[in-house]
DNA sequence: CAAACAAGTAAACGGTCGTTTACTTTTCTA
DNA sequence: TAGAAAAGTAAACGACCGTTTACTTGTTTG
């Protein structure tokens, strides 16, 4: 088969995010693809260089993501001017679209998860799980909270986050899924109005 | 020396909520204790028995924390009509207590690293973690406020409880923990406020 | 104080780990 | 279409895994 090698990456990072990266052995990968652990070797120089390619793709969709919607990629340092310029009716629907991202869309989901179990291992995966995921999106919130004269923008921006974040984990426990998106999109809605609100006083 | 088999308990929890239970050898945990792991077996029957004995520890510790402080317990399943008989106030501060345990008390804290890393290997450790750290607060805030006559129960709990859930993982990370606990103080005395205009509404 | 017991050690057990090797099969290409 | 290159296999490698064994040390107690 052509496509192996993209196989054998999207399995091991189905794994990495179930049990953790040491939990999942080069064997129980090929098993999942059909092919024996030493073909696996074809692909990819070892068990690490697996890993570090998942993590250059995330990078990868995450900058074609970020450029589609005009939003700055997750491992963005500084962060352009442009990018502030934002109604709090877009701040509103990308966040949805931010959600629906990363609980719908099989990779990010899949690497959302693996960067969970891996944030303690060390500095580095630690690093990415916020940039991406924690202090990441409510630092872009409170720069943009600032931009627009809401008081207290740091502490609106973890308010405005929270639920978001907190919706990912009920997300991935949940049978109806669905409801839960609802519930998103309920909670960002009145957050919405809130913002609008605030930045009129 | 005598408390062998509880520092054995604390190391090893220490080191599943760093790497998870997959990832910690019985010989890593034996060296830190400094013993070797042999003689681990003396204290434990495996593995697994050490790490059933920590669940055991987090429930009793639990209910001890539960009865203290006059709240359900995270295993509960039934809530007791009692516990809906408190005011916003209240609910407030005992929040405030709860990040503080959740975050400074240690085996509260690794406890709840190691259940975050376990949650998708198996249903059981999923139910534990939605129970103590997920579904479980936002269920009980939901019937608080449902108890209260607050419109949008459902919402606002989850509204309520998610900076606590989102701040944990900001903290785990942060450098000036004091800063984070202070933030989280700040928006519980800001949600308490609303709790009680939504009340008297 | 000696006997019984608890708590430690070092070494070995079969099994699995990541990785390499030697070899075969499949696919591309000049 | 012959030959090279790519992609697969099975088996072996030393290292480490959880656990057991045989033995030694320390502590308790009749």
């Amino acid at each position: 088969m052509a496509d192996t090698k993209e196989r054998i990456l999207i399995m091991a990072l189905r794994l990495f995010a179930k049990d953790g990266y040491k939990a999942v052995s080069v064997q129980d990968i090929a098993q999942e693809v059909g092919i024996t652990k030493g073909a696996m070797y074809r692909h990819y120089e070892n068990k690490r260089d697996l890993f570090n390619s998942i993590l250059a793709r995330m990078e990868q969709n995450d900058a074609r993501y970020a450029e589609e919607n005009g939003l700055p990629a997750g491992t963005a340092e500084e962060m352009p001017e442009s990018y502030l310029d934002i109604s709090p009716e877009e701040v509103v629907s990308f966040s949805r679209e931010m959600f629906r991202y990363w609980t719908r869309d099989e990779f990010a989901s899949s690497f959302r998860k693996m960067l969970m179990l891996e944030q303690f291992r060390n500095a580095e995966m630690e690093k990415l799980y916020q940039q991406y995921l924690v202090s990441g999106p409510v630092g872009y919130l409170a720069d943009l909270f600032r931009g627009m004269g809401i008081p207290g923008a740091e502490d609106e921006a973890a308010r405005f986050y929270a639920p978001m974040f907190l919706l990912y984990t009920i997300y991935d426990a949940a049978e109806d899924k669905d409801a839960v998106t609802g519930q998103a999109d309920r909670i960002l809605e009145e957050a919405g109005k809130k913002i609008s609100g605030g930045k009129e006083q």
